[in-house]
DNA sequence: CGCCACTTGTTTAAAGTTCAAGGATGAAAC
DNA sequence: GTTTCATCCTTGAACTTTAAACAAGTGGCG
């Protein structure tokens, strides 16, 4: 121990070598998200997040997901969820259905104007992707930044695969 | 080459492992973003990006910025930030000034009152921040990590460091 | 000077998100 | 059955962000 410990209540400040990652980190993503909004925005006519909604369901067994199911995949509230499906159905690229085995339930359903939408749109997204970040790393960067990536979402779901375990936290 | 090219106009999809980084990489940020910007408002009453702008002003010298610097520091559009700085200054936390040497700028000045708030919320914000992030990497992936974001900034910046070279682009 | 192109920052309206509350159904206990 | 509590999803209001248009000021240049 070459430095003193901090009072007890006082935080452990980011050295100036953190502090560097943590800006570069907040400056790629927030540029990141901006230029992949932007870019869907254009070409697509919807945010990044709704892109991801119609991807999600069309990877979904009859194009289909549940409310809930599709919040928890896309990382987003249910709240969020009921307002943009609300959007989407609207351009008429999802439709609801209800649940017949819970009457609670509702489906998000994929139309097929919906899946055109989403399979014009996929090229151009993959490639501003591509651009931005994959094309910029080597094969140990892509594959470095998947482990990390993927320990932080760990850290961060509140619940999933084995979350109902209590002495996981 | 094992594997036959893409028609021209085809985009070259991302490949399984590509997949996967690509979405522990959407889950990860923003899982983050919603935990920062979460604690923030409970402890603070401003989401994350708030925050950021106070800490740039208070960094700042004369706790000041031209609204313009603000903006591209922060990775935010000036009408953004003129909609942020109005509501800082509702709560009393930032005070405009006019530019004495040209008569369209307008600095944004961190109050005492503002840096009050910031000191009070920064332990909190930190230890966020280490408890999702640095906490969970090894000093290697912590370095790796700087590294990869930068390079992923880098690109992304529209402009900055001779960015005025258009041979750069 | 007078014109023109550009920069600065704001404004408006529309779109998206969050937060708290609520209606409905389900499931388990009594 | 009915009470109780959890789950599913929606709603409306407040707030934040975006996009486009705008007023005002700067600065080059004939």
């Amino acid at each position: 121990m070459t430095k003193a410990a901090a009072p007890a209540h006082e935080p452990q400040w980011l050295t100036a070598e953190e502090q560097r990652i943590w800006r570069s980190y907040l400056h790629a993503t927030t540029l990141l998200e901006d230029q992949l909004d932007r870019q869907l925005q254009r070409d697509a006519g919807m945010p990044h997040v709704y892109y991801g909604l119609l991807v999600k369901l069309a990877e979904s067994p009859r194009r289909r997901l549940r409310m809930t199911e599709l919040a928890r995949d896309a990382k987003i509230t249910r709240s969020r969820l009921s307002h943009a499906i609300a959007r989407l159905e609207k351009n008429g690229w999802v439709r609801r259905e209800d649940c017949p085995s819970d009457k609670r339930g509702q489906f998000a359903v994929l139309t097929d104007e919906g899946l055109d939408v989403l399979t014009n749109a996929a090229p151009g997204h993959v490639t501003a992707v591509r651009n931005a970040l994959f094309d910029r790393l080597t094969p140990e960067q892509q594959k470095s930044l998947g482990e990390i990536m993927q320990i932080v979402a760990e850290g961060l779901q509140p619940n999933e695969a084995g979350a109902d375990l209590p002495w996981l936290r």
